[in-house]
Parts: C-alpha cells; structure tokens; sequence
DNA sequence: TATGAATGAGCATTCATTCAT
DNA sequence: TATGAATGAATGCTCATTCAT
C-alpha cells in the first residue's frame, strides 16, 4: 500500500510545479521566470509543465484562483464571531492580524498579480473578483462597528482601510524598515480604531 | 528664429522617446514593451532609442529618476505652509490631494517600478531613495500635527499613510469602483484626521 | 536496430552544427558568418545552435579545442619512428607531408583563429597552447636530428620551421600558385635538410 | 604664412582617419571596429570619414594599397647592391631584416588582409598582386644568388622563404617567446644560406 | 567641408511551445 | 504520462551609412 496511485502521483506532480512557479513568479517576477526555469524547480521536464498547464498564463490563472479561493475562505469572519466579540479594538486586531498574515503569504505574488492586471483582462478580472470579496468583508465588519456609516462612506473607508494594511505588508516585506510587524499592527489598529471611534461619535 | 538648433531637437527627441516610453510602460508593462514599439510611438527609429538610452532598463531608470525628482521637489510642504495654517483638516487635505495628485500622474508607471524593484535592485535602489524621502515629508508633517507621537509610532503612522493613499490611489485609478476621487479623499482626511485628533487626547 | 537512440541523435545534431560552422567559418570567415545561416547549412533550426553553445564565440572555441587536439594527437611522432628511420630526408619529409595534411584540413580556420587570437584572449589562449605544443614536437624532432643544436637556436628553428611550413599551406591553398604540393613539399624538405646539415657540420 | 591651405588640411584629416583607422584594425580587427570608432582616435566626426572613403572597406583597400606600395618601393633591392655584395650571408641578412622591418611594420594589419583576402575578392586581388610583388623580389634575389637553380624550384623557394620569414615574425609580434628578434634573424639567415649552399653544391 | 543625430536593416540570442520517443 | 531536444517567431541591440544643418 506504499505505492501512491496514478492519481495521487499526478496531484503532486502538480503541486510541485505550482509551489515552484508561485516561488519564482513571486521572487523574480513573472516575466523574468520561464517555463524550463519552473521545471527544472519543481524537478520535472519541461513538457510535464505543458501536461499540466496549456501554458505559462494558464499556470498564473490557476495558482491565482487557488490563492484567492484560500484567502477568501480563510479570511471569513464567521457572524458568530462578531457578535460575540464586544470590543472594538479586539474585533480589529483580529482581522487586521489574519489580513497581515494572508498578505504576508506572499507578497511578491500578490504584487506581480496588480501589476499584471493592468494589462492582461483576464488577470484583471480574476484579482477584481478578489479585491471585491475582500472589500465586501471589510465593509460588513464596518457595517457592524460602524452602523450609522453611509454606505458611501462605509465603501471608502473599506478601501482605505485595506489600502493601509496592504501597503504596510509591502513595505515591511520589500523595504528595509527597522519597523517591526508589532508596531505596525497596533499603529494600524489605533488608525482604524480612532476612525471607526470618531465616525461613531459623529 | 524658426530653426530650433541641434540642442534643441536632441532635447525634444529624447522628450519624445521618454513621453512615449513612460507612456507604454505605464499602460502595457515594462516587458510587453518593446523598444521597436517605443521608438514607432515616438516618431524616431529604433536606433534613435539607443542613441539617448544605453538600453531598456537606462531607458526606465532615466524615466524613474526624473520622475522622483519632480514628485520630490514639487510635493515639498513649506515650513511656512505648516506654520500658517491652523487647521490640522486642512493641512491634512492640502497635503493628501497633493499627494493624490501625484500618485494620480502616472499609477501605472509606479506600479510597474515598485514590481520591477523587487527583482532588480538598481530600480530597488532608485526607488527606495524615493519612497524614503516621501515617508520622511510626511514624519515631518506628523511632528508638526502630533508633536508628542514617539518617533516610533511617527514612523509607523508615516508608512501606513502612504499606503493608504497609495493603494487608494491605485484602486480609483485601476478598480472599477463607484467611488468619486472626492469622496476617497474626503474619507482619507477623516481617517488620518481622527487619528490624530485621537492621539492628541491620550 | 533502425532507430537511433536520444543520446546518438544528439551527437549527430551537434556534429552537424559543428561541422557546418567550421565550413562556414573557414570559407567566408567568422565574422562573414551569422548563426542563421550556421543552422541552416547544419539542416537544424536557429534554436538548436543555442541548444548546443552557449554562442558564436562558444561553437568557435568548442572547435578549436577538438581540432586542435586531433590535430595534437593524430600527429604524434612516436619515438619508435623517429629511432628507427636512419634517414634524417626521411624523417623529415615524413614529418612534413604530416603537417601538410594537419595544416591543409582547414586552412581557412587556422587563419581564421591566427587573426582572432589577436583581439580575443580567450582565442589566444587556445591557440598558443595549440602552437606551443606544435613547436615542441619540431624541437623535439631538431633535438634528434640536430642534437648539438644549443636550446635556444633549436627553439628558433622551430619557429621558422613551422612558419616556413604553415606559411608555404597557406599559399598553396589561397594563392594563385602553378605550383604543386608535391613540389613544394620536395623544397621544405630539402630547405630543412639542408640547414641541419650545415648545423651538424659545424 | 602660418595657415595650411584647405589642400594640406584635406591631406592631414585623411592622414589622420588612416592611421587611425590602420592603428585599430591592426589591432581590434577590421570587424571588431566600427566607423564611429575610427572617426574618434582620429579626431573627426563620423560624417568625415565618409567624405574621404565612400565606407569602411574602401578605406582598407585605400590603405591595403598605399601600404604596400610602401613596401614594394621601399624593399626594392637595387641591382646595384646586388652586384657590389659579394657576401651572400651578408645579402641574405640585409634582405632578411629590411623583410622583417617591414613585416614588423603592423603584422596586425596583415594578418587581417590576409584573412580578410579569403572570402573577399576585391581584397584578394590587391593582396594577390602584393604578394607575387614580393615574391618576385625574393626569386630575383635567388637567381643572383643560386643560379643553377631551375624556375620552379626558385619559384618554390621563394615561397618557402616568405612564408618563414612572415611566419617569424608573426611569432615573434603575438606569440609569448622569449626569442629575440636577433636570434631569430640569425637562424632565418643561417636556415636560407644553408639552402642555398647546398643547391650550389649540388 | 564638417558635424553628429537619425536611420533601419541586420544579427545574436531567448523562450514559449511542440512532438517524437 | 514523461521527457527534453527541436522549433522559429520575437526582441534587444549594433552599426554602416545618410543627410539636414
């Protein structure tokens, strides 16, 4: 009972071309990274990563969908969690730590993605797609912190607020900042806190 | 006077060839732009790219250095702005729709930089020196809003400022998003403004 | 039986460009020569040129080395021949009608790599070990036939010895000469002979 | 009385890009150097060398030809000296080192005439005619000095004597050899009158 | 005549993709 | 399915030559 299936076999096979180009694509960039580079990472032949992807952008694709679909449900904030949850502050470190996290599992890919999407529709699309649900579970955790908000304003404040956390994650990833991710993560929940504070007394 | 001297063509050609080069950078990608596409774009033939430009990369190095210097000299806040001005919203409008202005001057092409950045470290270079003379304006800013912020805490609200107009920024320029530039900015002076105010009470 | 294996039509292919460039580079030259037109005579695609050398310079080199060591091995004169022949003539027209035939395999890229080596270290290294190793087998030959021949005139000997022989090919392959090879070979031997003998007598 | 007139410039300027561009063939190669090149080490804009050569290889047929017209008018032994020497070694030697002088004389260049002779015909038939020039020369010089020698073989022999000569002193100019120029004259003088002595024994 | 910017054909090289084994 | 040699279109860059000034 050792020996994997076919099926099992073709399953990693995959995952090992899809780590290698997620790795290289994040590091190097995706135009700097070509095909026999990522074969020769996952420990394949160059015709394996043709078996499994009719080509270099239909790789990019699938590991986008994978990622997003990961993040995406990972990041949900059950409502169960946010009832129960009675502090602000708490509710906010909360999200804004999975948020660093989830950005911070890679970086460099979610920044080849941004730029690839001005140009390529498809891409756009696909990280469109993402951007709206991630900025639809900002905008509910304000519904609920921040009831009295416009939706208007609710909309600009998600935006805002996931501006803030993304950026910060590239900078403490590609910048060199003597900042620590401890610093950063209470100076942004004290940002959004006083917002959401302020917006509640108004 | 018609004749405009050799000087003066050599300066409008290599005008011409960097207008059209931030041009497609910007909107197509620094490598789905080739060089035979910048000079056609230009008016001048490929060689003409090569008699300003030592390659590609000079090309988007000249392009970035420009580019900074003029966002760095033209951004500057006088110390007499700041000591004339009373209210901490305008200051802080004043200051986020410069900025927005000058993100808003080409996204595209700061996008492709902070990409390219982190695989190649001589744009990385270029474009840190920027970032950290932006980050420096608006520390310098936060000492005249919030004078008792320790220096730490000023850092960290510096970085998380720029993010939030940067991808802000980004995503009016590049989401298909309802919201106004209006509003975002509104909504970003409300944001950075409760902060302070909130900081300014501990 | 028919079918060759993987490895046996990689040595074909590589032979096939091998042998095409030496062709073109000693006919037309390896400036005169683009790697196009390499592939095509070679009946492979551009590509495959790349696939064998890392680039023009490489295929040159890779020749050069092979050539030079057929040539260093295939004109070993065992020290058996040189005991047993009696007849210094014999020896030495032996001696020479080798060189000839070494020498008139590829003239033109001789010359080719004579003028390269001028401009190009890494050529120029090659070559003067190829030379070095030549002029050793002459002295080593003087050294029999001439024993009281002092060192240093021996080394000159060579020198022109292998100059008057290299020198005498090239004519007769480049130059519009009624002369045939069989006497020119008849004059170097006796050019030689001569002047061993006059060394021996004195 | 100062100023040249235009005439002496135009001569002076096309001095200038001849030797120039001279220095650097010999030196780089014909292929390894561009006009823009040439035009630089000779003080003049690239627009100029074009006034004075219709391209770059008209200006090696133009030097190719004023070069070896110096050297035909300049080895010309008279028949004077011919007459007066009665020391054959003492002719041999004097022909050898005004060879050699003149050989010496950018070896460079006419290691690139002669490869570039290969695959261009214009080339060829100048270096053709320069060589059966020189050739000449040296069988005129056996006919004084080995009389009974039959036409072929003097003819042969001349070319034996050139290409050792030439030979050497390629040698000498590229190849790392502790020989000196003296040695090496006094071998050729002593390999040629061997030849000869033995013919006239004969 | 002199200048040097401009030209564009030409060449070396890369790389996504195919396909015979 | 896996392999990796083969393909050839595409691209960055060079350089001989021209020509407006």
């Amino acid at each position: 009972m050792k020996h994997k299936s076919q099926q099992e076999r073709k399953i990693e096979t995959k995952k090992k071309i899809v780590d290698a180009a997620m790795s290289l694509f994040s590091s190097q960039g995706y135009y700097q990274t070509n095909s026999k580079e990522i074969a020769r990472e996952a420990g394949v032949s160059t015709g394996s990563f043709y078996t499994y992807f009719a080509d270099k952008k239909d790789a990019l694709k699938y590991i986008l969908n994978t990622y997003t679909q990961e993040v995406i449900s990972d990041s949900a904030v059950s409502d169960d969690d946010l009832i129960l949850s009675i502090d602000r502050k708490a509710i906010l470190r909360d999200t804004i730590v999975k948020s660093f996290n989830l950005h911070n599992f890679s970086v460099g890919f979610y920044q080849q993605v941004r730029t690839l999407s001005i140009a390529d529709e498809e891409i756009g699309l696909i990280f469109e797609e993402y951007k709206r649900t991630i900025l639809m579970r900002i905008s509910k955790l304000l519904e609920h912190l921040a009831s009295e908000l416009p939706p208007d304003s609710r909309e600009a404040a998600s935006i805002i607020i996931y501006a803030a956390i993304e950026g910060t994650v590239h900078t403490v990833k590609f910048s060199r900042t003597d900042q620590t991710e401890a610093v950063l993560i209470d100076e942004l929940v004290r940002f959004v806190d006083s917002y959401l504070a302020a917006l509640n007394k108004e």
